[in-house]
DNA sequence: CGTTGTGAAGGTCTTCACAGCC
DNA sequence: GGCTGTGAAGACCTTCACAACG
């Protein structure tokens, strides 16, 4: 870990780790041609990249699976337990609220929002939902570090401001549309249509 | 558009289209720095992504709004009309069939799918929910382009194999896992807790 | 032997900087 | 004046290839 880590690697790490979970459990060592099959990268890229962490490989043997498993959670903070704040919950935002992965990997969904209050005082995937106007203020209490979008692409950037007003740094948004934000903030940019429309740049290449 | 074009242009093609879509209606052109700026891009990023399409910006002025959707939509392949199938009618399959932006850049939803005979016959958002077993014949029939999967990590293999064998050459997944696939099939993977973990490492990195 | 760790080479992508043009 | 289009420079990333080592 001399240097800075390289965002291309870091992108790469929770990839490496959900691999590792796929090893028999009695799997003890595990080589980097194993996890670059499983990833679907060049094994010379994943000895690379974890090269910037404290692991030590065992040549002719490979990664101890629970040191690399250790070494991945460390260096991905995943071992502070953060909170998360769900903001919107129609379709997305219910599907997140029921998602169990949040848990599997030491995150708590410590509140759901919704701007309808209608639904507010419902429940969605054993969570309340609470009223948008109580947004910054449970964001301070429960000292939630990331903020989830899952609003319409016209309320998005409104929810991204007050996340920032209430000291939030990280933004996972869903919304389709690109949210301005401060240096500081960190954001990801989930979005369907994107994605699909990546796909029929190649489906059309490959029809010539 | 002598030369291919790189894979980080065409990430980027569907980011300026959505900009383009935010401007107001009367608005005749758009200069780089304008859509730089919406899309959070450096503006000589933006012209050299425009010089591997047929457009052609007109100096002091702008590109032509019209020209430039136009030629953006015709480079991803926006106007023939893909249909999608959706694999998994559970929250996250459920919000995928409701959600409306399928139809706004011209994709179908052909067909959902779900193992779980309960379900079939249910409708979500407004489309029949069939069985996984008619998958393959659907797929032929309906002349499916794009495979959507939305099932727990543990199916999403299969449901990617079978989507190969009815001769699909482009998977959206959702599922938890990393797709192992023949050269000629594209995949795109959509991952919530890797998107959650790197933005984990930055928060860390900040408290460092 | 098999596998790590890494310098060096080779790509790819981004940004600068400015000529060229309307 | 303002903006495009692009060569060149530089930053970043990936892959090769092989010495080092248990």
């Amino acid at each position: 870990m001399k240097t800075s880590i390289p965002k291309a690697t870091i992108a790469r790490l929770p990839l490496y780790l959900r691999c590792l979970s796929v090893l028999a459990p009695a799997q003890m060592t595990c080589s980097s041609d194993e996890l670059a099959a499983n990833a679907g990268v060049n094994s010379a890229q994943v000895r690379k990249d974890l090269s910037y962490l404290d692991v030590s490989g065992v040549r002719g043997v490979g990664y101890s699976v629970i040191e690399l498993r250790h070494q991945l959670s460390t260096a991905l903070g995943l071992n502070q337990g953060y909170a998360v704040a769900i903001v919107g919950a129609g379709n997305l935002g219910t599907a997140l609220g029921n998602y169990g992965g949040f848990a599997a990997w030491g995150f708590t969904v410590a509140g759901v929002f919704d701007i309808d209050e209608t639904k507010v005082g419902t429940e969605v995937g054993g969570h309340l939902v609470r009223s948008l106007v109580d947004l910054e203020q449970i964001v301070r209490q429960r000292n939630i570090a990331i903020g989830i979008v899952a609003t319409p692409a016209t309320a998005a950037q409104q929810v991204a401001d007050r996340f920032i007003a209430a000291g939030l740094r990280s933004i996972l948004n869903f919304a389709p549309t690109v949210l301005q934000v401060p240096d500081n903030v960190s954001v990801r940019r989930v979005d369907l249509s994107t994605e699909l429309q990546i796909l029929t740049f190649h489906l059309q290449q490959d029809a010539g």
